[in-house]
Parts: structure tokens; sequence; C-alpha cells
DNA sequence: TTGAAAGCGTTACCAT
DNA sequence: ATGGTAACGCTTTCAA
């Protein structure tokens, strides 16, 4: 029992065209009729139907977004990228179908082909990344947050992670450091090569030989025991160690709480740089110098390439440029 | 360009409706002009037309889940409870579309009217929330995540939080202690009366009284300087506690940093019983006995009663009893 | 300034 | 077993 515009139009003695045309605009309209139009839209609560809509327009306003959903992946960070894209996609009037990737990408396909979908967003891509390949094949635009390395003609864009890493290496560098060590996130994430995990780390650790330092990259496995042991494992093969490059947001808060378990003071016997989200660089004990992660203007350049696309244009590929925020957690080494 | 019923039937060398009955497998096809067809489909890589075919079927197979962004929410949790809506709808064929709330109930609104959605999702419920009478108002089935005081008739369901914060203090008192502090969220999630908050502390001083023991409520404001404070006002008001129950996902591990820095030792000094997820707890520093929050459960439980409601059937309001799993962060008062 | 009617892509009823 | 066609709710062309 929704109403239509039939309904509108016989509750308020005119023709559908009419009432089509006062919603659309399209066409001058008396002031009078169109009050009256407009009265009977209000009384009757009408809405036009989105389906039918989306037959003649062609467009539905709804972009999918597609999230992987990793165990290892802090749910916390994760949610920052969806509401960046929820956000900015709101901001452009613009709806957000959220859909997890472990569907397979069989619910996607539909999804386009039916025109339920103007376009899709995706997220967590690896550098070699199967979905790439089918993502290309959809009937409709697509951004990647994320860059594969075969990107297959696809719109992308990206935080600069190499570049991220890189920055965390040169800083200690250049506070005298010698003996570094880069603890990543889980080998799962780097078995799968997820591209921030990868590019991070090989940014920090090309620097780190160019600077003509010692390094050692280690992943770190969930939970306390995982910190324990990377940290074990650390001081065995480097025991020199003045300098953590850190990139786990699950782990940070434990590593720190483990180094003051051993008694080793941050900075003073240890610096510590971390990729992470601002507030819990700033929030962590102490806290901690950090590169951050821009998940909002992230997901806000991913909407806006999306519509580039829908309008016809070819959007250039967009890396954020990482910045460093120095809270003391890194001191020079005397 | 999508190819549509026409092309196929074209392609096949049949009619329209043939195509359809087909798909839809509402008449007997005979065998060869069934292949044909089916061949025909896979070939052009038809779908159905989303839009179109929601007008006849006046549905759309998606459901809008109305989440609240709130700074003082841990991201963690509320991913949590969108990933058990997202699994659950998803399992049952249901995509869900994001909504956030900042943007009022008129998107809502529109989306309902309009016949996008078929359904609505609401949490972060407030006791008394002035969202539910417009929710009331809606042209589609709602359903609750949390409790109002007022559901005006929608269904609602929820985790028994009044129950869970007197699991808490029961535990406490069968272990002898008799003062308690209970530190809870942020005073801005307490006057905005947040369901989870008020009843869940509400429960648990009321056992606490019941049980006679001394008891103070304290708020923890976020960041690390928020959790300083509590615990500074805790003793100045409350010197002799001896348990704490906590309820605030985001300081939890900084309470337990702090009780460390002031050498106070869990649980032989304090014992500590917490509302949090189970590997939150898990991970603690020292592992945390707590009632943990059945966030999937949930998620499952609200699109079962949507279905319900859409089935035309009036389901039942439910409550998830809590369960206190012990991980030695409690002892017994000597 | 307005109305009638065709057409968008589906489905389902009425035919054959 | 299959085809023609009306109907769903909307937009837009064509006519007046």
């Amino acid at each position: 029992m929704p109403t239509s515009v039939t309904d509108v139009a016989r509750h308020a003695g005119v023709s559908v065209s009419t009432v089509s045309y006062v919603l659309s605009g399209n066409r001058p309209i008396s002031e009078k009729t169109k009050q009256r139009v407009l009265a009977s839209i209000a009384e009757l609560g009408f809405q036009p139907h989105a389906g039918a809509r989306s037959i003649r327009a062609r467009a539905t306003n709804i972009f999918a977004l597609v999230m992987p959903i990793e165990r290892d992946v802090r749910a916390d960070v994760q949610m920052r990228f969806v509401l960046g894209v929820l956000r900015a996609a709101r901001a452009k009037g613009k709806n957000l179908l959220l859909l997890p990737a472990e569907d397979g990408m069989d619910e996607l396909a539909r999804l386009t082909a039916s025109s339920a979908v103007d376009g899709v967003l995706a997220m967590e891509i690896r550098v070699h990344d199967p979905r790439v390949a089918t993502l290309a094949t959809l009937s409709k635009p697509v951004v990647l947050i994320g860059t594969p390395e075969d990107p297959h003609r696809l719109a992308h864009i990206d935080f600069d992670f190499a570049a991220a890493g890189a920055l965390c290496a040169e800083y200690l560098a250049d506070l005298g450091h010698q003996q570094v060590a880069y603890l990543g996130q889980s080998q799962d994430t780097f078995a799968r090569e997820a591209g921030y995990a990868v590019r991070a780390r090989n940014g920090a650790l090309q620097t780190l030989a160019a600077r003509g330092m010692r390094a050692q990259a280690l992943t770190v496995e969930l939970g306390r025991s995982g910190v324990t042991e990377a940290l074990e494992r650390l001081f065995q093969v480097q025991p020199e160690t003045t300098a953590l490059i850190v990139y786990n947001e699950l782990a940070l808060p434990n590593i720190l709480m483990r180094l003051n378990e051993l008694d080793i003071r941050v900075p003073a016997d240890m610096s510590v740089v971390a990729l992470c989200p601002e507030d819990q660089a700033a929030d962590a004990a102490p806290s901690v110098s950090n590169v951050s992660l821009p998940a909002i203007e992230l997901g806000t350049l991913a909407v806006e390439q999306l519509l580039e696309l829908l309008d016809g244009t070819r959007p250039e590929p967009v890396l954020l440029s990482p910045t460093l925020t120095p809270r003391g957690s890194a001191t020079r080494r005397s």
C-alpha cells in the first residue's frame, strides 16, 4: 500500500506527468497546481519508488563497499576506513552497501550486473590479488583502496606505505641509531601479501639498508604471547637493537607493556616509532611517535574517484604522503 | 547497455515470458528450450534488473542498518555488531545498507518510503531515545538492537545488561568482597542514557546494595588521563576498595596498566571483573575474568526477528543472558 | 500550462 | 509447453 504517482495525481486532480514534472522541475508548472500537488505529496507521504526510478535513471545511488574480514586486522582500524567511505558517500548523497568479501565475487557480480549498485569500492587489496582480475570484468566502475601489482587498469588510490616505512627509518637513522628492528603484522598478513604490510616493511628495510644500518624484520602474532615471542626472538638475533619500528596496531600496546616488564625504558633504552592511528599513538603508554594512517582521507578520495568514473572521467591514481608526528618515544642515540 | 530479458528472448528465439519462467521456475519448461535459454543467459551475461524486479516483488532484499557514530564507543566493539548483522543478513541472502545515524531519520524515512529497503535495524538505542518514536512511524518493519523505555510497539532484542552487571556483583560478593567500585563509560555515554551503560551499572549497583556491600560508581573518560583521574577519585572516596567491575572497553587495558604502576597487584590486592569481548579479556595483562558481549548472536537474532516481521509474524522480544568466564583476575577476599 | 501515451525491465495472467 | 500482453511505478516524448 505504498502510494504512487497515480495516487498523488488523483488526489491532486492532475495527471501523472504533472506530478512527475513537479518532482523533477523539468517543466514549468503554474504556481497553484504546483502547490496543490506538493500538498498532496505531503499529505499522502509520497516518495517515488526507488526501484522504478532506477530503471530510467540507470542509477541507484548506491555504492558497494567490499570489506574482507580478517581475524588479524584490527577492527578498529578497518572501521575507520568504512567510516571514511561511509561519510564521504553520504556527503555526496550516495548510500553504501556493505559486502563481506568472504562471499566471494559472485554476489558482487550479481549486484553490479543487475544494476543494484552504481559502482564498487574494494579495500584490503593484496599485492597479488586474484580478486582484482574479477573486479576488472564487472560492468560497473571500480575503485581499489590499495595497490595491486597489476591493477588491470582499474582506478586505485592508496596511502604511500613504502614512503611511510621509509620515513620511520630515516627518522631513526637521523637520530643515530645503528641497529633497528621492524615489528610487523602476523605471518598470515604477509602470507596473503596485504599491500600495506608488504610495502611498509620493504620501504623501511630498503631505507635502513641504504643508510647502512643493521635491521631485523620480525612478524608478531596475535595476542600477548605473540609479542613475548617476537621480542624474545629479536633479542636473540640482534641483542644490541636500539630502536623499533612497529606496524601492528593490535600488538603495539602489548609491546610497550612487555618492554616495561623487561625494564627496557622508552626512549632511554629503546626508541619506538609506530605506524598507527593518531589517537592510538597518543593514548599509548608512553605516547608513541607515529606515522598515522589517513583512513578518513582515503575513504573520501576513493568515493571521489568513483564519482569521477561515473562522470566518465578517468581519474589519476593518488598516493597519499605520510607525515611523522614526534611524541618523544624516540631519542638520539648517545 | 546491460542486457534485458528481451535481449535474451531474441537471442534464444523464445518469448520474454519463457525467459522469465526459466528464471523463476514457476512453470514447466521443456528441457531443450530451457537449455537454450540458459545458454543465452550465460552467453550474454544476463542478470535481471534489480530495480525492475523490486517493483513487482515489492522487495529489494536490502536491510538498512542504522549505526550511530559516537566518539566514545569502541569501534572495535561496534564493528562486531555490524559484522554480526552483516553475516546474518548475508546468510539469509539479504544485503545490508549502512546508514550513519548522524544523517538523522530523514534519509531513513526516504529509504523506507521509497521501498529502497525492506526493513530497518537500529543499534545503540538509548533509554529515552527520540529516534524510536520516528522509527515507529516508518512504513517498513523495524527491529531495535537495544531496549528503549518505550519501544513504541517495535520489535526489540537485547543483551541482558542488568543481569550482566548483577552477575559481576554476585561473583564478587560470593568471593567475600565488601567494598567494590564500578568503573563505567564516559559521562557522555551516561548523559545520553545509552541503554547498555545505564542498565549494566544499575544492575551491578542494585545487587551490590542487596548484598550489603559498599559501592562506588565512577565514570571513566577517554584516554589515559581519564583512567588516572578515575582511579585517583576512587581511592579518595573509597580507599579500601578491593574489587573493580569495569565496563569500558577503551579504558580496560589502561586501568590494568595504571594499577600495575601503582603497585596494586591483580588479583592479590585488587580483584577485577570486566564486561568486554572475550578476546580483549583474554589478551589483557593479566587476563581478566569477564562477562562477554554476544555481539554476533545479537546481530543474528536481530536479522531473524526482522525476517519474522516480514513474514507477518510478531516476534517475541528476546533478552540474551550473560555468562561469566573466570580468568583468575578475581580472588577470594582473605 | 497541461494531459495522454510510450517505454524502461520484470512478472504473471490469459490465452493458445 | 509456449506466446502475447497487461501491469508494476516512473519519466519523458508527443500533442494539444
